[in-house]
DNA sequence: AATTTTTTAATTGCACACAATTTAATTGCT
DNA sequence: AGCAATTAAATTGTGTGCAATTAAAAAATT
């Protein structure tokens, strides 16, 4: 009759928990990337505003919030490393001429020619997850499911 | 014959990252348990903390090193943490007598009796994910299995 | 016993995350 | 035109994460 007690206990355990398991996952995932971007002088989160940066390579610039709305970040977060983005040289912050509440983000050249450098990063980070090229795909698509089904409820 | 271009275009997409589908789900995660767990004074860290002390419920105090090693977090996070825990009234910090090097960590009345709260969080938390049993623990399990993998290089 | 090495936390400094607020510019409305 | 509402970033304040260093205590070694 310890039901109630064991149920608390094993749906409260560390290792059930999937939002351990993510946690530790992430923050272990970026450990590993952390001396593979060293070198470029990028940080994790800088790396991810890198790829919508070349993603979006030949536009007329990355407003703050489209950034935001990719990386699901908000100025909070991105304008103070955006600065340091700036001030290590990858990129420039240009108020638009035609509204000047935008902040608009064009890389440089030095910040476009890290790309050529960065396309080795997948190859060595999907080896030392030791998985296969599909096993990563399931995995990734899982997570943005997941995170798209929490959104929601947001 | 662009298929340098488009292949590091390809392997550099944002949305086929896994270090990036992870992160945004884990912070997202972390969103949703927020509102959650601050009825009860907690932030998501914290809460993380509580689940180990939960665990060792009964034992004669957990050493700082020990929470460390289940949350793989270092001192330089645990430490404050721990502070503003005690300070809130979750938890004593206390040296060990044998070993002074040590400190013990211990729930207080008023931290254990949280326990009985927190045991309604993770079948919100599946509610909200919309999925079943099942899938949240086979999830878990390959988040636990990547951790590992990933660990095991550095 | 005295010295070196190791162990355990704490500290320092930097870079996120994010809620909440503020500032400034634009749009909508009358 | 004038004013309220909206939008876009920046700012403020708190709480992580983590590398690197420091400090103190215990263990190992000579």
């Amino acid at each position: 009759m310890a039901s109630k007690l064991s149920s608390a206990n094993e749906t409260l355990r560390l290792d059930n928990q999937l939002c351990f398991a993510l946690y530790s996952a992430s923050l272990q995932m970026t450990k590993l990337y952390a001396p593979l971007l060293k070198p470029m002088g990028l940080t994790y989160p800088q790396y991810l505003v890198m790829l919508v940066l070349w993603e979006n390579d030949g536009t007329a610039g990355t407003m703050v919030s489209q950034l935001g709305e990719r990386l699901f970040l908000d100025s909070g977060t991105l304008t103070p490393l955006l600065k340091r983005m700036e001030s290590s040289g990858l990129l420039r912050r240009e108020r638009a001429r035609d509204d000047e509440r935008r902040v608009l983000i064009y890389l440089t050249p030095a910040g476009l020619s890290l790309k050529k450098q960065a396309a080795k990063i997948p190859a060595c980070v999907m080896a030392a997850a030791q998985c296969s090229f599909a096993e990563v795909n399931a995995l990734t698509q899982q997570m943005l499911t997941l995170r798209q089904r929490l959104q929601l409820l947001l």
